[in-house]
DNA sequence: GGCGGCAGTGAATACGTTTGCAGCCGCGTG
DNA sequence: CACGCGGCTGCAAACGTATTCACTGCCGCC
């Protein structure tokens, strides 16, 4: 049983292979009458293009490869809105016609070639490369190179990136706080280099802070790995120094959770003696307890930013990196600061 | 700047055309010296065949579909292991030199002639269409339909399948308790024919109790919804049947995590008063307090037979639907029975 | 009335690859 | 010596579509 081809559907309508192809396209060139004739026909047959032959014949591919990187790409403890970013992404890339390719990559290997040279996506959406910047980097200045980056977006940097912005982030946070009366306002996560996002959520904390008239105080901040439960570690330190403190921003949700239980093994509860707040919203913290006031990443804006951006470099259009504002969410581990 | 093609690579090889195709593949029709020479120019040139233009030539297509149903699929609140499902997926195929089409879907349009007729993909993985079997059934008969379902297998049924031996998965749960010295087991799930997973591992709880010379007692089950915390209604009905239990086997996490709830509420401390095994085991319940004893599905393993099962559809060699073994995951929130 | 243009259509070609077929060469065999 | 055969290679024909170009009527205009 052969496919059936435009061919096919040419004979059935009296009409060339090449009508039928402008047909299916809605081209203005055919009259409108032959078009729904066409048309109709084929949805008879249930005929559709062959995406190969039309991909080679046009040159051209709706299709965009998300790269996302094995380790810690899929793994939805450390990263949980990875799985709604994916969602967004591929439900705008589907409202503009676009199919998404899924790929667990190592970025190690020559992965450009295979997907950018051998034309099976478009365009490459890269999701949890944050340490493999300087690579980036150098394929970013490839002639064409149509790939977008979802990470932190740092000034100058070559290449495309869409991100959060965690500096708006953090001044919500600590904002938030300050709100509350807190003046003594601990700082929990690491902001050496290593981290861009930890350190921009560190100074919107601080703008928040000058603000309302205060500088950060070098012993209210800790910092502690990125991942992990080890917030906990730095929130013991941060004990330990014996330094006055009412609240605490946690650069990231785990962190805070963290934070939590090693405030509550101390006597500390939250939100009662000390107030918390966290980042990311992944969705565990909706239902601890206390449920964690925090900052969401709106996934459904970034998947749509990070389709159009990247279809306007397919489209050869001049593209500018972005940032996403996050949201405050409230929930339960604050409170007003006693006095 | 012209795309490089495999002519271009002929020439700078002087060989012909064929012969570096040829070369590429492996073919053993070419001298070894010649390939290596060939493949060694092409990956100088870091030239990659265009895939259009291979599956259109060769009619054929390394490249399955995952289609997600848009409500529940990528819900990691209510899916949770749907993420590293899709992962285990990705990985299965991709060592099979496939490539992943990810698609949010309501499966309710012509998808089948999208993706099948199109042939963007060589077969079809569905995710999360428990709901939708009759019409999987209709579609399963059409010819060569290269689909596989991920759900519940029951026995005759159209189409292939691969899915989690709940049976096994209930009896295993069951029996843990039993194990522990529990005599009075209550069930917390609903099995309606709406729910054949949850029938699936009803039965295997009724065959533990057998084992044990038991039978289910109808006061000990609580039927509930799939989905939602409303397992604390079921927990709260139970409880006002005034009937004595010792440990309760829950049909899912989510349902386990309201009748920890509720019976908390009510005084029963888990594991002290009362046992609880969930079925799942969801990210979020290694981490509550008490963390959970639960059934967990191997993800790994599913989509390692996923993709085999589809890739021999692919084929067209025959394909048996797979039941997949769970296993139990001991964790805290059970006690030996008291007496 | 000729002529340019326009709307609609068809013929033909090219996209880059795979693959059937034929050809070549050298060697063993009858 | 002829012949065949096996190992290797090239030629050329598809695969199904998009698109350029040419063509046909037809209308309006000078």
């Amino acid at each position: 049983m052969p496919r059936i081809t435009s061919l096919d559907i040419a004979k059935l309508a009296g009409v060339s292979q090449a009508t039928v192809s402008r047909a299916l396209r809605d081209s203005p060139l055919v009259r409108s009458e032959t078009r729904l004739r066409v048309q109709r026909i084929a949805r008879e047959h249930s005929y559709s293009v062959d995406s190969a032959a039309r991909s080679l014949r046009s040159r051209r591919n709706r299709t965009i490869a998300m790269l996302v990187r094995e380790e810690s790409g899929m793994d939805s403890a450390i990263n949980p809105f990875f799985t709604s970013l994916l969602a967004s992404i591929t439900r705008a890339a589907a409202a503009n016609g676009y199919d998404v390719l899924l790929s667990l990559q190592q970025l190690s290997e020559d992965w450009v070639a295979d997907y950018q040279a051998s034309n099976k996506a478009a365009g490459i959406v890269l999701l949890g490369y944050g340490d493999y910047r300087d690579y980036i980097r150098k394929i970013a200045l490839l002639d064409g190179a149509r790939i977008l980056t979802w990470g932190p977006v740092v000034a100058g940097q070559p290449g495309h990136f869409v991100g959060c912005d965690n500096r708006r982030g953090g001044y919500l946070a600590t904002r938030h706080l300050l709100g509350l009366g807190h003046r003594r306002i601990a700082f929990l996560g690491d902001i050496s280099d290593d981290c861009p996002e930890f350190q921009d959520r560190y100074r919107g904390h601080a703008d928040a802070l000058a603000e309302a008239g205060l500088e950060p105080t070098k012993a209210l901040h800790a910092a502690t790995p990125a991942s992990a439960h080890e917030g906990a570690l730095a929130a013991r330190t941060l004990l330990r120094r014996d330094v006055r403190f009412s609240a605490a921003f946690c650069a990231s949700d785990l962190i805070a959770l963290g934070a939590v239980r090693a405030f509550g093994e101390a006597g500390l509860g939250v939100p009662e003696a000390v107030s918390v707040v966290g980042f990311d919203d992944i969705p565990a913290v909706a239902h601890t307890t206390p449920a964690l006031t925090t900052i969401r990443q709106d996934t459904d804006l970034a998947g749509t930013a990070i389709v159009s951006t990247l279809l306007r470099l397919i489209a050869g259009k001049p593209a500018e990196s972005r940032l996403l504002a996050p949201s405050l969410v409230v929930r339960e581990s604050c409170a007003a600061a006693g006095d």
